[in-house]
DNA sequence: CTTGGCACTCGGGAACACGGAGTGCTAGAC
DNA sequence: GTCTAGCACTCCGTGTTCCCGAGTGCCAAG
């Protein structure tokens, strides 16, 4: 059905319209892709890839444009990863290498990504439920009042203000901190409720109230920051290109939390690492987009996902090679924190 | 030189434009406001108010259109701010309380005043200079590095891991702790500086170079983050308005941090919760923006900005009002935190 | 100072023609 | 059987023209 010609015919088609931004004929095909044959044999070429779906006419009598199944087959089997430049990897180190704090780790991350694929750059905040304890701590604001802080070992930290059901001396509080760092230091998140289910028993009876309270905000911070924060950069890249559905949509879409994470995807359990290409009708929300994403984390243990979204007429090997190289920088990074 | 009845029209003019977009003629700005006089008259008023700059006409033979010169003076003595419904007020208050902590104040406010106003909205985050050290916690990675994390009076937290030039034993960061919390607790962050200067005189000599290390890193944090990072939210609104300077220009700019601090502006000296308005050119950057913004913080101390972004053609009395509104809500959750 | 009248101007939409790029089809060549 | 060349056809986009209407500026009268 599908001969090595055809294959050929429909990858020139997709990037010279990636390029171009322009439907693109048989003629213009014929020579720019010293294809070894006549404007006419593509001709029938293409109307049997038009048969098949793979692409479409605006209008009759204009060029042929690829359609979402036409890019599927294009990045499945027609285009490689493209790597980066030396240059390209340098940058990306010098810059990330910057980093001060998680926070700020996010934060260049997302902006390179931005500036490297021209594109916007989402990026999920590393997820606590497969990082460990480093550290709590109790600090205690006046007396009726303390300040929990998680610290992770991916420098996560984490701060809720505790009000108490009754006064608390300093001295009590600073035991209880030793007692939930003795018993939660370096365990998994995932964890600790399990570790600390007991702990109310082993403490003196007139501080129960306090530490089932504390305990509880520490449950509930593990709990609410399950589905990540997610931050995105690079909206300016939006202005020329021109999206199927509105700009105000995807603008939309990128402030609201919830449709990030559905559009990021779900890390594919056997191979977290893999990037996961999502073209147009193929995106849950946003018709007319395509997302590019990955998993990062250290090695073995995935800790979110980042990745690029960006108009369905986009550069697939160049957007993904800037995505592995980037969520493997940043994985190296936070391995190394 | 400019009568009651000439400011009537300007002021007319100014409303019926933000309410319509479109250039307004003397016939339906006649009828629309009672004025009492004829088409003929306000033409002549038009022609008064041009021949001054308050307004300006596209082409020959369209209606009128406010420059930034009217708009100013429609601010300044035309209009007064829009106190919020009921119904926003308990919105906002309700909204606002949800917040666990300062991440997420900000974000709330923020996402806020975009939806309150349909316009970008943007807010810094509270500023260290003027808050003061609750707690400094110091907390062994291993023997060579430790963590730093900051917590102050606005439940801001600060975290730097830091490299240590020798090994360092637990109990030593314990004591080192416990001396710099009885030394900074409670005081001003501007004062740390001079609080810590004999500090490691004050120690044991084999721990001096550690303490230096870490010293230095406790006063970059401070000095690092004086300049402070400025969120936004409610790019979505932009996609429907139309700018003087292209769209992209817009969005570049919200994703500069730099460029977003100049705009909002400094906090004037004498009176720092007034309301500040840009209007078009008289913004540094981003000559087609309009620009409402305050100082928020709690009552005398003012911690940092929050304000509007959007098209000069805008609604100033209602966009004023939100941003007081919101700025002293803000505010008041601040403080009681 | 205000008003009505009048000629003038200009932008924007509708109607129209036209050139160009591209297609599908058919008949001939390898 | 597959490729090629030629040809008629189909639209799109652009440029042109024309016209209508909204709005103005000016002038003379109230």
């Amino acid at each position: 059905m599908l001969d090595d010609r055809k294959l050929a015919v429909l990858r020139a088609i997709v990037e010279d319209y990636v390029s171009t931004n322009e439907p693109v004929g048989s003629k213009a095909l014929a020579e720019r892709h010293n294809l070894k044959v006549s404007p006419a044999t593509v001709r029938n070429d293409m109307a049997a890839l038009e048969e098949d779906g793979y692409i479409t006419q605006p209008h009759t009598s204009a060029g042929r444009v690829p359609t979402d199944k036409g890019y599927r087959l294009f990045v499945d089997r027609l285009s490689q990863v493209k790597p980066l430049s030396g240059a390209e990897r340098r940058a990306i180190e010098t810059f990330l290498a910057g980093a001060v704090d998680l926070d700020d780790v996010v934060f260049r991350t997302v902006r390179l990504l931005a500036q490297l694929t021209r594109q916007v750059a989402v990026v999920q905040y590393p997820t606590l439920t497969r990082s460990t304890v480093r550290h709590v701590e109790l600090v205690p604001l006046n007396d009726r009042r303390v300040m929990l802080v998680l610290i992770t070992n991916t420098g996560r930290v984490e701060q809720r203000v505790i009000e108490l059901p009754e006064v608390v001396e300093d001295d009590r509080i600073a035991h209880l901190r030793a007692v939930l760092n003795s018993c939660l230091d370096g365990c998994g998140l995932s964890n600790v409720p399990e570790l600390v289910a007991d702990l109310p028993e082993r403490l003196p009876a007139e501080d129960r109230p306090a530490v089932a309270t504390i305990l509880s905000v520490l449950l509930e911070t593990l709990v609410e920051r399950h589905d990540e924060k997610i931050v995105f950069a690079g909206a300016a890249n939006l202005a020329g290109a021109d999206f199927a559905t509105g700009l105000r949509d995807v603008l939309e879409a990128l402030e609201e939390q919830v449709v990030l994470m559905r559009l990021l995807g779900e890390t594919s359990t056997d191979t977290p690492s893999a990037l996961t290409v999502r073209i147009g009708s193929e995106n849950p929300y946003l018709r007319g987009t395509s997302i590019v994403a990955t998993g990062y984390g250290s090695g073995d243990n995935q800790l979110a996902r980042l990745g690029v979204l960006g108009p369905t007429r986009m550069d697939y090997p160049v957007t993904m090679g800037a995505v592995r190289a980037v969520a493997r920088y940043v994985s190296q990074i936070l391995a190394a924190s």
